[in-house]
DNA sequence: AATTTTGCGAGACACTATGTCTGTATAGAA
DNA sequence: TTCTATACAGACATAGTGTCTCGCAAAATT
């Protein structure tokens, strides 16, 4: 196992690296976060502990850089699906709608709450206010058409989005979540 | 300083108690989640780490601890605050606004965060549901009354309050604070 | 094909933290 | 006063940390 090569170097960084986030997010998810420990991720990565330590200083950076993977692949998807047609009350919706299934799916001890606590706070932070970023330009976009309430600064109700929907990783079904969707979308303002 | 002696045993227990719990939660504050020791803690509470292991068994123990007392407090004034007079939405209106100003007011590194990733998390929900549970009372009466959206649980409604509120954590100013809570109420199909 | 570079694993090391267990002293409770 | 509860200091075995070697094997370079 401990048997990790791949054709080129570079690659093989990058799959060991993988390895390394993946036990580390797993040890959290089944360990809880305050007992996961630099040996046991090595273990679980199946490499030498002395080579984690090549890759990563510390659990903290091992988990924040999970972290920053998670929310890269959900801003991927988020932006893929802004550049679609349609007005922009539309398209938020859309994106709001994707956000919130997420939230949803994503696995239980909440990816993204890791922000608040890790200390290393305001770098994560940085990957969370690209998405508030992107929330923020549709808002824009729509409050241009008149679709939106203009009372409120558009980072604000970014934020509220942001946070609002982050309860749909508590919701039972599916259909709760497009509850929560159109209840956040009328605190927006906006006609669904 | 190590002389924490109070009149009655219970009160010197009580005193050193709290003396941990604040500790624990400035050594989160100033040095990070990951980071903070047993034997810090002792050092910073002003006694012996023998002592410590009497009252908590790990740092996970302590923090969960801590943040049970502040969800307390917060409970304790949201409850007083429902019991005012006036209409199911005055009294709604007046508890949300009031739990978002705790979310502004808490110190940063978010005191309520802990819950998803402690891992104690089922315990440590347990007294965040209480304040959903508080919520979701007074969402059922403002929403007898006709005064409520009715095609949502009063369950959800009263999650997505929780957290589109806990975005006053973010928030620079009280008036933005007041103008997240307009929104939210908006969402809510309340007319404020 | 031979050589250089790069990365890994195992082990060793000093250090810190953990969790437990003494013995002794002192302050409330009876 | 006598009894009980608590604190403290120190000791101890165990475990995790962070760093450093070494020798080996796989890639890159020539």
């Amino acid at each position: 196992m401990p048997k990790l090569w791949s054709e080129t170097i570079d690659t093989h960084r990058r799959t060991v690296r993988d390895a390394i986030l993946e036990a580390g997010w797993a040890l959290v998810s089944e360990r809880g976060l305050m007992s996961v420990t630099m040996t046991q991720i090595a273990e679980k990565a199946g490499i030498g502990r002395a080579t984690l330590y090549k890759y990563f200083p510390d659990v903290e950076t091992v988990l924040a850089a999970q972290h920053e993977r998670h929310v890269a692949a959900h801003l991927e998807q988020l932006t893929a699906l802004r550049e679609q047609p349609g007005g922009p009350a539309q398209r938020l919706k859309a994106v709001l709608e994707r956000y919130a299934l997420i939230c949803y799916h994503r696995e239980k001890h909440g990816t993204e709450e890791f922000a608040a606590l890790l200390h290393r706070g305001e770098h994560v932070a940085h990957a969370e206010q690209q998405l508030t970023a992107l929330f923020e330009e549709l808002l824009v976009e729509a409050a241009a058409s008149g679709e939106l309430r203009d009372d409120v600064p558009a980072e604000e109700l970014a934020s509220y989005c942001l946070h609002a929907l982050a309860a749909a990783g508590g919701l039972p079904t599916e259909q709760a979540v497009a509850r929560l969707v159109s209840i956040t979308l009328t605190g927006l303002g906006l006609s669904v």
